[in-house]
RNA sequence: GCCCAAGUGGCGGAAUAGGUAGACGCACAGGACUUAAAAUCCUGCGAGUGUAAUAACUCGUGCCGGUUCAAGUCCGGCCUUGGGCACCA
């Protein structure tokens, strides 16, 4: 009898005294990294959506080794971040003993999982020696101009008394409290993503991510192509720019709307109209982000009494302000076209702003809605008659010609705010000083530790606990040497995610984050995994952090990143997202005490599609343990012979490439499967060899790594580990035929033998003489016969 | 509202280039072995018509149409579910 679980430690054990996984910089073989999101190491310990994932990759991983790569295979922590905090405030215990304690569970259970992970590599995102260089990065930002300080509303629970993201203030309401939230201006640090989003943009170009993620990507990005185009304002020596997708309908203009934090508003408001402005204005401060943008909500808005010139007529338009205009997105102001946008058409409804229609259209009433559809354009003077295409074209000439528009491409990206109100995160490494404004750290004074302190409680004004901690604020400018603050607000956790790939090729350079030799080695990520929900936001963070190293000649190259795949969730058996409320969470630790790791990796891939959700099933989950069994009792079967049986050689060496085939383009279910067939095909056998066996046991090496190697090893054979993965002889995997289907009129009505000595014509003559099919040929005509080589006739009557 | 993905047996899911739909596994039912249970092995398993049993036939991959000798697969139009983004001009 095996038990399983001393198999598992015995191998774990080899492994790790073997350095069997040990990913070597600069080795002659061919250097292969394959990399999962590291995990954020809860309190609740791995998930079995973990193992999904991590068995995956390590599937893949030791069968690169096999074919002679040197991988590169690590895992770390991303330990920073607010539960963290959260918990530690609630616990009163400082975040890095949490921490500590939460990696150690992690690490445990990731061990007794088998991962060839290269734990040599192992490191924390708040590793003084780790957040050492992502503050320095953050420092070689500051001096490119790619950081900047501007004021910001953020989203403010006044009972928590902290800062929150969008996401926890879902809905307008602290996710912890169920508290109001309040919008509140504060001053932040700002990276100049936004610079770069055409780079990012052309960069996918480079990537061989799946399309949805290149979408994902894109749409992020949000590039749109369209004008700008200048009003003057009437009376007034001002003039305002907007940007619009659609400048063929500038005929059909009749107001201007800015944004309420428009610069000009207040200079052009008229005096019987001051009152309602401001009123409105203060208004909208009140308003989080929520509600200015929540659906079905009734334009409002007010007219400032100053009215815009409409280039292309002359003709004077009101000038009002309304929310729903965002100063963020393009100039912050819009020419309104009623007839043909449904928000402009709602809003001139209400305030009863004339509405020109300049494109026809077959939709009967103006009275209701915007036409929305595009037909040829009317009451446009020269744009009469043309399409949309031409139309644009003509009008952006127009708008050149007079000097008042161009073209211009916006993005909906914005640029990345990188300030946190927390304690749990890295220091940003400035300092202020009255004399000589903000000033970066010396690099040599790096890391800026986090102080080891009793208190890390949020503040009552949204000022990050750090605030709190004198001696650790008051510092001297490294300029002038007078006295001077830090600043106490941290990095967010995207941070140290955004270049931790990096460092796993060079984890312990004391002197650089990573070597450029180092990284040249490894080139870039050749299999990145994660989650569907990382595809846009921390896949672009990464990209932009490594387009700005390479810019400044720090990495070696553009995009780090080759190919990006996304898993499926791993649902409760209620078909639901595991919670603990829900009582549907399955601990990975039962499952392997119980059934065993390699019961559970082979379950966590055969379960279904990798990439779909998937419900787990516990009854499955005793299909794989049956069939890890039924290896185990194929040995009884083994004769002492060190070449395959003949009759095995078929569907052997068809197993190994498809196998190797579907490791590869992460079809992990259909790869079992096979080796489910092949088992099944050899206990269908008398007896099979050594080397029958030894195969089986090699193909599935990679998924359940530890049965197999202890069933190998007492064959008598070196560790599967060490071995090198078997290849196929491609002559021997032609497929036998045995029979051709026929058809009348595309439906089957017999088969007859294969033949290969016979033409398609006397094939036709044999399938014509099949009673049933002659059932259904007899008084019709054959009109023709259409023959599929080696499979199927189909004889068309009519 | 926009974008993306997915709808196949009782269940999870297969089906390289349009060519025998339902691989593999689960559940279920019947049988063998056993004092018994577990484990294991054998048989069946989309719905229906039909037969003593075979055979044979009809229908069947969310819905409606189309292309084709042939459609789960391609095209057009919907419906439902899940996810993402949302007043982005």
């Amino acid at each position: 009898m095996y038990n399983h679980l001393e198999i598992e430690k015995k191998w774990q054990n080899y492994w790790n005294e073997h350095n069997s996984f040990e990913a070597i910089t600069g080795s002659s073989k061919d250097p292969y990294y394959i990399l999962v999101e590291f995990p954020y190491p809860s309190g609740a310990g791995l998930h079995v959506g973990h193992v999904r994932s991590y068995t995956a990759q390590d599937a893949i991983a030791r069968m690169m080794r096999m074919k002679g790569k040197n991988v590169l295979f690590p895992m770390g922590w991303d330990a920073f971040g607010a539960p963290a905090e959260q918990y530690a405030i609630k616990n009163h215990i400082h975040p890095k003993d949490a921490v500590k304690e939460n990696i150690k569970t992690f690490k445990r259970q990731m061990q007794t999982l088998g991962f060839s992970f290269d734990w040599n590599r192992e490191f924390s995102t708040t590793d003084p020696e780790y957040y050492k260089w992502t503050q320095w990065q953050f420092l070689q930002f500051y001096k490119h101009n790619m950081a900047y300080k501007a004021t910001v509303p953020v989203n403010w629970c006044p009972n928590c008394k902290t800062v929150l993201s969008n996401e926890d203030a879902a809905g307008g309401v602290c996710e912890r409290c169920g508290t109001q939230v309040v919008q509140k201006e504060k001053s932040q640090w700002m990276l100049r993503m936004s610079d770069y989003a055409e780079d990012l943009l052309k960069g996918l170009d480079d990537t061989n991510f799946a399309e949805k993620v290149k979408l994902g990507q894109i749409n992020w990005i949000g590039k749109s192509i369209g004008a700008e185009i200048t009003f003057k304002v009437d009376g007034f020596n001002e003039s305002f720019v907007v940007f619009t997708t659609r400048c063929d309908t500038l005929f059909g203009a009749t107001y201007c709307v800015l944004a309420p934090e428009h610069k000009l508003v207040d200079k052009i408001t008229t005096r019987e109209h001051k009152d309602e402005v401001v009123k409105y204005k203060e208004a909208c401060k009140l308003k989080n982000d929520m509600e200015r943008t929540e659906l079905n909500k009734e334009k409002t808005g007010v007219f400032t009494g100053a009215y815009a010139i409409n280039p292309v007529n002359n003709k004077k338009i009101p000038i009002y302000i309304s929310d729903y205009v965002l100063a963020s997105y393009g100039t912050g102001a819009i020419m309104a076209v009623p007839a043909h946008d449904e928000r402009d058409y709602e809003f001139a409804k209400k305030y009863n702003i004339p509405i020109v229609q300049v494109l026809a259209s077959d939709e009967c009433d103006i009275s209701n809605k915007a036409y929305t559809k595009d037909g040829l354009h009317i009451n446009s003077d020269f744009l009469n008659g043309l399409n949309k295409e031409d139309a644009i074209n003509k009008m952006l000439e127009f708008l050149e010609k007079n000097n008042c528009g161009k073209q211009q491409v916006n993005y909906k990206m914005r640029d990345w705010i990188f300030s946190r109100q927390r304690f749990w995160g890295e220091p940003i490494p400035m300092i202020y000083c009255e004399k000589c404004g903000w000033q970066p750290m010396n690099e040599e004074e790096l890391p800026l530790l986090l102080p080891v302190v009793a208190e890390y409680e949020p503040t009552d004004n949204g000022e990050s606990p750090l605030a709190k901690i004198t001696s650790w604020v008051n510092t001297t400018c490294p300029k002038c040497g007078g006295s001077a603050k830090r600043e106490t607000d941290t990095m967010p956790n995207w941070a140290g995610s955004s270049w931790y790939f990096l460092r796993f090729m060079d984890p312990h350079n004391t002197h650089e984050f990573a070597s450029m030799d180092a990284m040249k080695y490894w080139k870039r990520v050749d299999w990145y995994n994660g989650g569907m929900e990382h595809t846009a936001r921390h896949l672009l963070y990464a990209r932009f952090w490594v387009q700005f190293l390479y810019n400044i000649g720090l990495v070696p190259n553009k995009e780090m990143i080759w190919t990006r795949v996304s898993h499926g969730m791993v649902l409760g058996s209620d078909n639901q997202k595991m919670s603990k409320s829900k009582g549907n969470v399955i601990n990975p630790d039962d499952i392997v005490k119980e059934y065993g790791a390699d019961t559970l990796r082979t379950y966590e891939l055969f379960m279904g599609d990798y990439q779909m959700d998937c419900p787990w099933s516990t009854d499955s989950l005793k299909g794989c343990k049956r069939f890890i069994d039924k290896v185990i009792r194929l040995k009884n079967k083994v004769v002492d012979k060190e070449e395959y049986s003949l009759c095995l050689e078929n569907i052997i060496n068809k197993s190994i490439k498809k196998v190797e085939n579907d490791l590869q383009t992460i079809s992990y279910n259909t790869a079992i499967s096979t080796l489910m067939i092949l088992a099944n095909a050899y206990d269908d056998q008398e007896y099979i060899t050594k080397r029958d066996y030894q195969l089986l046991l090699m193909l599935l090496n990679p998924i359940a790594p530890h049965i197999t190697e202890e069933l190998n090893e007492e064959l008598g054979y070196k560790p599967i580990c060490e071995s090198s993965w078997p290849a196929y002889d491609e002559s021997k995997i032609i497929e036998k035929i045995n029979e051709i289907v026929v058809q009348v009129n595309g439906k089957i009505r017999g088969k007859i033998p294969y033949d290969s000595n016979k033409s398609d014509e006397e094939l036709k003559v044999m399938a014509i003489e099949l009673e049933n099919v002659k059932k259904y040929i007899n008084g019709k005509s054959i009109i023709k016969t259409i023959v599929v080589p080696n499979k199927l006739i189909n004889i068309v009557v009519k």
